[in-house]
DNA sequence: TTGTAAGCGTTATCAA
DNA sequence: TTGATAACGCTTACAA
């Protein structure tokens, strides 16, 4: 490999004017700057970033630390701040922690060891406080984004969940259903309580009851979801707000066990619009999150320095699953 | 941030015993070992990887360049080098290309300038050779993956397209379809060729014509999806078999359109098992091409380092849209 | 405008 | 078993 002193070697200088050329420093003569940038090119020289990192004790690689990255909605807030990170220069390394705590810690440790610039981070879900990332983190800036813990500093970047609740669980409300239940998610985590302060405050605020009984806490993957709207039937409910997508999945696949033929048998708003949930059949009413716009905030926050917490609207999509003119099956 | 020639003073030893010590060195005395580990602990030590990179002159981090990081395949692709290589002390660094070729070089020469122990890669579609690999990555390590360039060197992964896309031609014939048509991709690229041959293969031979006005080339997002279908209706077709998930979504569009009830009025089948394929109505019949099993042998490949071309099995999986019994609406 | 020299934190070689 | 020294490739005071 071509190395700055490669260079300097052929073009009979030295390796700090071959440095300061190709930096595009301003004190040095023209004419050198070409005869650099050109012996460059010829040479085929690329900057060996790893030195340079070391040497100026920065990277330009910032970590992003997500559960899962298969799922549409990180992959789209990853999408959202890579498009940004480039532009800027950076670049992304990517860690999965799915949803261990310990890998988590250790996604974060590996991050640090490699002095990122920066960390990107929704935390797994069976992390209960931001304590870890403290230690391992130190002074490296820290975003974090959707899932977060409210005492740890530096910017947050989360969707409008009690506002999305609100509004998904007032639509149903206006939809005539009348006892809504809710497939809640882990009350360790803040956005999944703020979604269900926001349902039971479109409850409150319409004077219907809110019934602990038919808050089906820990309900985020198909299967709970399938499990807990069999039970929310048995209660009595015409419909729920489900805290995810991938539960309402669940969901559907209990109504379709009990034949039900449209949102007049039982409505249900998700929130996260994942791709499939325009798709299936129902399709499902959704509330979008808006991830790729999450990640490009959550990037920006970074570049700008910023430490505040921004919150980023949810959109309330109707569809099948709540109409209750529209047969599912028609 | 502690060094370890902070733990070598405070031990009143040198940073080179500390270096041997902390890397399990057999030449160090069991009891400064202990001592220096114990040390670290203590200060709260973490290696510096970047400058252990920069003088062992290679890192620990293996580049996946991808088309788009969203797309459920890649993104399985990617999970599953993942969980290979962080067994193995590795980390990823993640480059989209969104199917850009500029993009693609600059990924590469990025990766390159990070002296990434290897690059896995899966072309942008626009790619039309392996030149620009060649030249930027030198004597990195390459493991293509799905759309590969078999002149490049190094190993390859790619899914049994011939096989996978006969497999579901003759399903559909099979199935009594008469008159059936092709979603192709672009012919630079050997998977789309390999699919759009063992299509044909199928209906040679079962004594049926392969009739190039049926072939709808350069057809692999829901849009051109979406025309093409209407055009292979038009067309007389009664059946499609597509190289892809997307563009399959965009022919549904246009049965939706026509008024298609069922497999009978219309088949067809998809590559590459999206997880939507199996939650829409119709549910799409689709080859399964096991992306997070391609992204694990990609990652062992390199691990192995292996140069052969590894051939994933495509399965195929029947839903409603190409099975005649079953009204996709009832 | 350029060169000199030192150093980022680690590891490898050699010598002790 | 440990220490001294140099080097990985680059950047940056400081000096010339």
């Amino acid at each position: 490999m071509t190395t700055i002193t490669d260079i300097a070697k052929a073009l009979g200088i030295t390796p700090s004017t071959v440095s300061r050329a190709l930096a595009g420093n301003p004190r040095v003569k023209e004419e050198t700057r070409l005869a650099v940038k050109k012996k460059a090119e010829e040479l085929g020289y690329e900057q060996n970033v790893v030195a340079s990192n070391l040497r100026k004790g920065q990277s330009r690689i910032v970590g992003i630390v997500v559960p899962r990255i298969h799922r549409e909605f990180f992959s789209n807030v990853i999408g959202g701040a890579e498009s940004v990170l480039n532009k800027a220069g950076y670049n992304v390394l990517i860690c999965q922690t799915l949803e261990s705590l310990d890998a988590e810690i250790k996604a974060l440790k590996t991050l640090k060891n490699y002095r990122v610039a920066a960390v990107l981070l929704s935390h797994a879900i069976n992390a209960k406080n931001g304590n870890h990332v403290k230690e391992i983190l130190g002074s490296t800036p820290l975003i974090q984004f959707d899932r977060v813990f409210p005492d740890l500093p530096g910017a947050k970047i989360v969707g409008a969940n009690c506002e999305g609740a609100y509004k998904a669980t007032m639509h149903l409300i206006q939809s005539g259903y009348k006892r809504i239940g809710t497939l809640a998610g882990y009350m360790t985590s803040q956005a999944y309580v703020e979604r269900l302060a926001g349902y039971r405050m479109a409850l409150e605020a319409s004077g219907m009851p809110f019934d602990n009984s038919i808050v089906y806490y820990n309900t985020i993957v198909r299967e709970t979801g399938y499990e807990a709207a069999k039970k929310a039937i048995e209660a009595g409910c015409d419909a729920l707000y489900s805290c995810g997508a991938f539960s309402a999945l669940g969901a559907v696949d209990a109504f379709r066990e009990k034949g039900f033929k449209g949102a007049d048998d039982f409505g249900i708003v998700a929130t996260s619009n994942e791709g499939f949930t325009g798709l299936m059949s129902p399709s499902l009413s959704t509330l979008n999150q808006h991830p790729f716009e999450m990640g490009e905030a959550a990037a920006r926050a970074f570049l700008e320095g910023r430490t505040d917490t921004q919150v980023i609207p949810m959109e309330l999509i109707i569809r099948q699953s709540s109409n209750k003119n529209n047969k599912w099956l028609k």
